[in-house]
DNA sequence: GGGGCGCTACTCGGATACTGTATGTCCGAGTCGCAGCGG
DNA sequence: CCGCTGCGACTCGGACATACAGTATCCGAGTAGCGCCCC
């Protein structure tokens, strides 16, 4: 089981974006990261739609975050590449076999589906604590406090 | 992203196994939950393989559980269906594109794999709090406490 | 009658097809900026 | 000289192929029990 790659090239492009004013094009993102720009324009519009960047077309159009960065959790950039489904699906099948239980004493989830389901909650909890904002500022400390400049300088020109 | 349903699978069968004393073949075990037994031949390899079931060949063979039940996590079964690898794979495209960072620059890892990592890290924490035993305990009780004696009468019978 | 041997039936184990999701790409719809024309 | 209009170029958006991982299955390798034969 593995993540999309679409949430990596989705989260560094929401940091891009968080250097930006005005709109950045696809192409213009994908250029900066050299990934295909056909396909990241695919996850961004998955982005638009969930009304974390917003899009404007036209010459000068491109995206650009639709909320304040600190506002964007890694949660809400993973559900919208990935859907938003649980990972861990429970299939019932405690209600099938020769000890198959009733549909209606199977009010409550599985015990089984309860365990994974908290912890997908662990996890879910510990995406939405970070922001796009915090990465931003780590990955500018990291670079000793020139990569955010970079970015700025870059989109400009 | 989904969660193969080999980890469903494999969790009420390590449940199953765990209340039974002598060896349980992949044959019983997939006729007890109605799912294709030669695919879950399949992933009672790999729990094999990971030595958290022991088998044994002829003709009263089957599987076992290789340890007890409370030394059993989530985590290990998870890890054995899944293969163990992270859910997100850093592709360090920080090192790419015009604003790319040079290798050596990059001892430590992408402040957005570290965001992932620690999330990563609290769903495992999760998963290797609770043991098969624990699911035993949440299922019997769950069912007013006959579904463990029920398993015992069938695995019998 | 007792012990050893071979057969059979049942088990696991890995190698082999098939399906669905993720990956990657393309062309059409829409919109804004700019140039040209008329007043 | 200023405003309007038409064109062009660039953007996003969804529909279309391809590659890989998950799903499902089968047949071969191995072992334990049982019956048979020999002593």
């Amino acid at each position: 089981m593995k993540l999309s790659n679409g949430v990596e090239w989705s989260l560094h492009s929401c940091v891009t974006l968080s250097q930006s004013s005005g709109a950045v094009s696809a192409q213009r993102l994908a250029e900066l990261h050299q990934i295909p720009p056909a396909y990241l324009a695919k996850h961004l519009q998955a982005l638009s739609r969930a009304n974390i960047v917003s899009s404007v077309h036209g010459q000068i159009g491109g995206y650009r975050l639709a909320r304040p960065p600190e506002a964007i959790s890694l949660l809400d950039v993973v559900d919208a590449i990935d859907g938003g489904e649980a990972l861990y699906r429970c299939m019932e099948i405690r209600q099938r076999g020769p000890l198959g239980l009733a549909p209606e004493s199977c009010a409550r989830p599985c015990a089984v589906a309860r365990a994974m389901r908290t912890a997908e909650d662990a996890w879910r909890n510990a995406l939405s604590s970070t922001s796009v904002a915090d990465l931003a500022v780590a990955i500018d400390e990291d670079s000793g406090g020139t990569a955010m400049a970079d970015v700025r300088r870059w989109l400009k020109a």
